[in-house]
DNA sequence: AGCCAGATACCAACCACGCGGTATGTTTCC
DNA sequence: GGAAACATACCGCGTGGTTGGTATCTGGCT
């Protein structure tokens, strides 16, 4: 039965993704070693091969996880959203500033870290990139709403780099480029 | 004399840094280590851990060189510009946009392999954005001029991660950015 | 001028260590 | 019982870093 079992695989590929994005946060790209990973999971190195079959599969499932975690989460912010124009930049917007009052322990801080570093990565974000926008071109093709993205990014970039102090106020930057999106 | 081959121990360092960051560029911040920085250079190992007394110093060194370099470019943009409300932005943005049109050998392209993934590097780049800002608080003191900033900073991101290919029109994008710093 | 001592700029060989990865057990689940 | 889910121990290799030596430059003394 289910009520008592000790080993689950799933939970514990889970922990190994979330401790490796974890890592690579605040020990940076350079920290995130197979043995520190597999240690922060309480499991060991072997334990981790068994999941991922090499480093690289390891990285990549975590990248593949956040940017599926992350097209939900902008995916649910469209359907809330009543006006059609520029809604995948509003959900944009939100996926970065949203939680971010406390520390940055949202998907994209992780990512920053790996995909910038290392280029075969940036390829898979450039890939996602590119699928979105080409989704949302009859919604959100306006040079406007890209200037208001590329700050999305910048803004990430900035909170990433003060490691979650915040700059300038965030929930007043947030509004602001929420109004830039509407016009 | 000077026709012969003599020592030159600043030019060997400087190719030292111009190999390090060709190196962060090209194949990653992982791909740029003692011995490929070394041959790169003409130099071996030994020869590199004289003028650099450890790989640390070897990318602080780099880094510095680059924010150097940027300042002195930002600087001199900023002598042009006969108007001085958000001259500093104004500047910031051209430090990205030119000399794009073909590749990507700007500073930045080094900086910001090596400087995201680290977290001690952050602090160094974070310290430079904070003093400029600072520098330049009366003039540049705008919501919309921060705005602008941020879309600079996603906009040398995407860049970076498309390595070069040029995503929407970048000569347009950068006049849209100018224009913005007015009004 | 010429020479020499010492500092500087490099080279070549080496080393300890941590890395990713593997082979082989041992336990737990169905 | 047999496969899945781990643990243990080990390996080759590349890494950052060191040591000791050798050219090469520089400045001062005669």
């Amino acid at each position: 039965m289910s009520n008592a079992r000790r080993k689950q695989p799933e939970v514990v590929r889970r922990r190994l993704l979330d401790c490796a994005e974890a890592l690579a946060v605040e020990r940076g790209l350079a920290g995130i070693t197979v043995q520190a990973v597999a240690d922060a999971a309480g499991v060991t190195k072997g334990g981790l091969f068994h999941h991922f079959p090499t480093k690289q599969a390891l990285v990549e499932g975590m990248v593949a996880d956040l940017l599926h975690r992350l097209d939900r989460e902008i995916d649910a912010a469209i359907e809330k959203d009543p006006e059609p124009r520029g809604s995948f930049t509003r959900a944009y917007v939100d996926s970065v500033f949203v939680g971010r009052e406390f520390g940055f322990d949202t998907p994209w801080a992780a990512l920053s870290v790996a995909m910038v570093a290392e280029p075969h990565l940036r390829r898979l974000w450039a890939g996602w990139l590119d699928e979105r926008q080409h989704r949302h071109q009859d919604t959100d093709d306006d040079p406007m709403l890209e200037v208001v993205r590329l700050a999305v990014d910048g803004a990430w970039l900035s909170v990433t780099i003060r490691e979650g102090e915040a700059a300038s106020d965030i929930a007043e930057l947030r509004q602001r480029l929420i109004g830039l999106t509407r016009r």
